[in-house]
DNA sequence: TTATTAATGATAATTCATTATCATATAGAG
DNA sequence: CTCTATATGATAATGAATTATCATTAATAA
């Protein structure tokens, strides 16, 4: 059976108020702004059971550590900030049609698309 | 000093010859199948010297190992085989302009596509 | 050819993210 | 309210990639 706890409902605040992909130690610090004792095993338990339930979806850095965002957003590409590491969403597809440029035989299924640069708070920090 | 030894020519050959990128553990094998007694150690440390040197750059996967490729290559996006997990190269670049969906004052400096899907190998054996 | 010193190979150690363990706490059924 | 099974928190263990160690090998300067 599936318990309701605050550790669960807060985790779940917290993806739903982020608006960005976090990390399992951004999702640790955040919700131990609301339960301090709240220890890393759950954060990591309940992204799994998130997963699981089709709440949640991971977010595969190139280079970085696994995060995740919510699942059932609308198709978009992310950006990750080269100075404070955060990634953050970009609305919309960015990609012209693949398969003009494909070796013969390929069978494209997905993609993915990447920035990389400052964003807005690191860039007015370190210009 | 740097000495020519038969194990850094022939790792160098095997990035040549590859015309894509590579795994630390792909090298060892297509080494070995020249020099079988190549140990990883001298992989991993002939791979970062490539790398010091600038021969080498690192192509960092989305959920995946680092792989490496001849540095100074074309502009150009890579493909993962979700079957045989093999990285291959897309030539030429598929994005359209990323500025006009980036939030306001975020600064992009790079960018990467990751195609993902079945190689032609793989296509044919998993119809 | 010899001496020296960098490179190698085998393997131990490290690192970092994640998972397992287990005693305790607690949600929720009755 | 009481009971029981699930969830939690602390921490140990794991796994995978990479790096360090060190005795041995071998490239190259003299």
């Amino acid at each position: 059976m599936d318990r309701h706890t605050a550790q669960r409902q807060a985790i779940r605040e917290v993806f739903q108020a982020a608006r960005r992909p976090l990390s399992p130690p951004e999702v640790l610090q955040r919700t131990a702004a609301r339960l301090p004792q709240v220890g890393q095993a759950t954060v990591y338990r309940t992204i799994n059971r998130l997963l699981e339930e089709g709440w949640l979806r991971p977010v595969l850095q190139p280079g970085g550590v696994t995060c995740y965002e919510l699942a059932g957003l609308d198709h978009h590409h992310h950006f990750r900030c080269r100075r404070c590491t955060q990634v953050f969403d970009i609305p919309g597809c960015l990609l012209g049609d693949p398969r003009k440029r494909m070796p013969q035989g390929f069978k494209v299924e997905d993609h993915e698309v990447w920035l990389f640069g400052l964003c807005q708070a690191c860039a007015k920090a370190a210009p």
